[in-house]
DNA sequence: AAAACTTGCGAAAACGTTTTCGTTAAAACA
DNA sequence: TGTTTTAACGAAAACGTTTTCGCAAGTTTT
């Protein structure tokens, strides 16, 4: 194993001073050209590397950001990841990825260990576990310590930041007017993330659309299910109880489980049942018959988050203003809605 | 924005040298009881926590490593990612992740960059790129440079180091197999991934599958599609000319395009067609018919690379010996096979 | 009472880098 | 010739930490 490369060994090797070894590869002014000229061959030829960590020591500067996600199995959370990685990689920072699975103290544990000046500053999507605590001193906290943080997706209005959110209100609300629109009566929904921010937004959007177009609120059509439920068992008594006609599935999975069991059910898409979903991956796009869907543009909310965070690193005032970005919702239509004309 | 409260901070309160801070908070047998209660009780209120920065320059150990995977859109990879980070965070060890996006080029900038002390170690899937190009100078010089490597899924036999595999070959061979067992004539074989190592051990095992059940291999069965193909276009004729009636795709994404164009067609499957994919996503088991499918145990995988690497980083001894753990795969039987008996 | 040992702490080096501020010698000027 | 500029470099501080070694005072042993 050879040792690294510094400038203590360029220095020994010309018997210079470290001083005028790294004035050289800096291409300073003070340093005659000749000895430039050598020091500098002699570091390209030897793929001399500045330590980082030294400059990071020095700089109190690390280029490196810390993105917090609750889950990565998740369409939306990779897209977004993807285009965090695709920003920050394009303006020369490194990204260190942590997972909470949802989890309060996962969170806020890395975020202390992280506090230890490795990161210049975070990009975090909220635990469902700490949407539920509502406990956000942690973040806070960072804050106060001088590491800025961009918020996305799953947020609070507890903690003053940088944020990237989704219209998830007016998504829902479009989707829900798209289904009374196209002639459905009885419009069900179904959430595996009631606990979660954006998992009540959505429930404001599809009640307000409801309302708007005078049809009254039934808390009996709504239906919070948890990951592990059997959605053949618990669907298919609520669907035949109600006559419902459609469905509004607040996020990618219980929308596809959905599909699934009233296909095995023998009912008719669309023509008895609509169902419109929620965070278009390839899953919604690929299953039989797909799956209309409100998508998020992930991708496009981390490239957001990553560059409103790397733009308050690279400003020099402390002091500006925090910013609240709001991404559009696309509905796409598929085979699981009736078109409007 | 507060200072970062630092050894020297607590020094000049106490009067006392840093050093004397430092054993305190080490809990060093050097410093009296009394100097030690009253550092500690400081320390702790005020939230101190040692610049790990700091540290790493001193200690050339930064606890954190490098994951450099081709695509993160790939359930594959992400499973794998997440077995990666649960060993690494429970080994309180960070990860820096890179997506190469399937370039060379990437790949190589990205290691430039991340051999600047930042890191321990990597893990890394070869690009296809990189595979196409077989230059692998980039991986050998960090390993010589001292930064342990794992090669997990495309690996190559040009660099000497840990290595994490998936019995690819075996897998093919079973699978093939399995679909001659069930009476299948005409076994095709679909591939979008022909360029990578894992691709051509697939398709070897197809082929050893074929042999030794006395059947001739069809170089006319095999086709390599790329992404932008049109499958409709490019598999209804390839299935019609050929009297097909099992495809083995070798990838995820073929299998259910695959799967998608046949059920178009409108032949009977598993009856007419059987299909068997490789990749276990949530994709080929929530579409219909759900596919049967070779998984990989990708998050296994990543667990074991990640573990193999940090086993090497906490080790004294330098010179282990370098390992390659092989990950058995298995068969899933879902709707798209006929049953053996 | 002298010698040896213990306790409690500080100075300084080390990690690798950049930058400010000398310092020396040669060159330019008067 | 004496003074000022300029060119080329080095010393040292700084970032925050740990650790080795040394030192003084007090304590124990002979």
């Amino acid at each position: 194993m050879k040792q690294r490369i510094t400038l203590k060994h360029i220095a020994k090797i010309f018997d210079v001073s470290i001083a005028t070894v790294s004035k050289s590869l800096n291409d300073s002014h003070e340093i005659s050209t000749e000895t430039k000229a050598k020091i500098q061959e002699y570091a390209k030829e030897h793929h001399y590397k500045p330590n980082s960590i030294a400059l990071s020591l020095l700089n109190k500067k690390t280029k490196t950001i810390g993105i917090i996600i609750p889950n990565i199995l998740n369409s939306f959370f990779v897209k977004a990841f993807v285009g965090m990685e695709k920003v920050a990689s394009e303006n020369g920072f490194s990204i260190i990825t942590c997972i909470t699975n949802e989890s309060y103290e996962k969170e806020v544990s890395i975020m202390e260990l992280l506090k230890n000046g490795t990161l210049d500053g975070f990009i975090i999507s909220l635990s469902e576990g700490t949407q539920v605590e509502q406990d956000f001193s942690h973040l806070s906290n960072a804050i106060n310590e001088g590491l800025p943080i961009v918020m996305f997706d799953r947020v609070t209005n507890s903690v003053e930041c940088d944020k990237v959110i989704v219209d998830d209100m007016l998504g829902a609300y479009h989707a829900t007017e798209h289904l009374i629109n196209s002639g459905c009566k009885n419009i069900a929904l179904i959430s595996e993330i009631y606990n979660v921010s954006v998992g009540k937004l959505r429930l404001e959007g599809y009640k307000k659309a409801l309302i708007d177009n005078g049809r009254a609120v039934n808390e009996s059509l709504i239906l919070n299910v948890n990951k592990k439920d059997d959605f053949d068992v618990l669907l298919n008594p609520f669907l035949k109880s109600k006559k419902i006609d459609a469905i509004l599935s607040l996020d990618e999975n219980s929308a596809v489980k959905a599909q699934r069991t009233i296909v095995h059910s023998g009912m008719k898409i669309p023509e008895d049942m609509s169902i419109i979903g929620f965070t278009n991956g390839k899953l919604p796009r690929f299953v039989t018959p797909s799956i209309s869907t409100i998508t998020q543009h992930g991708r496009h909310v981390g490239e957001v988050a990553a560059q409103i965070l790397i733009d308050r690193l690279n400003s020099e005032e402390e002091d500006s203003e925090y910013v609240t970005k709001i991404i559009k919702t696309n509905l796409i239509e598929r085979a699981t809605t009736k078109s409007l004309n």
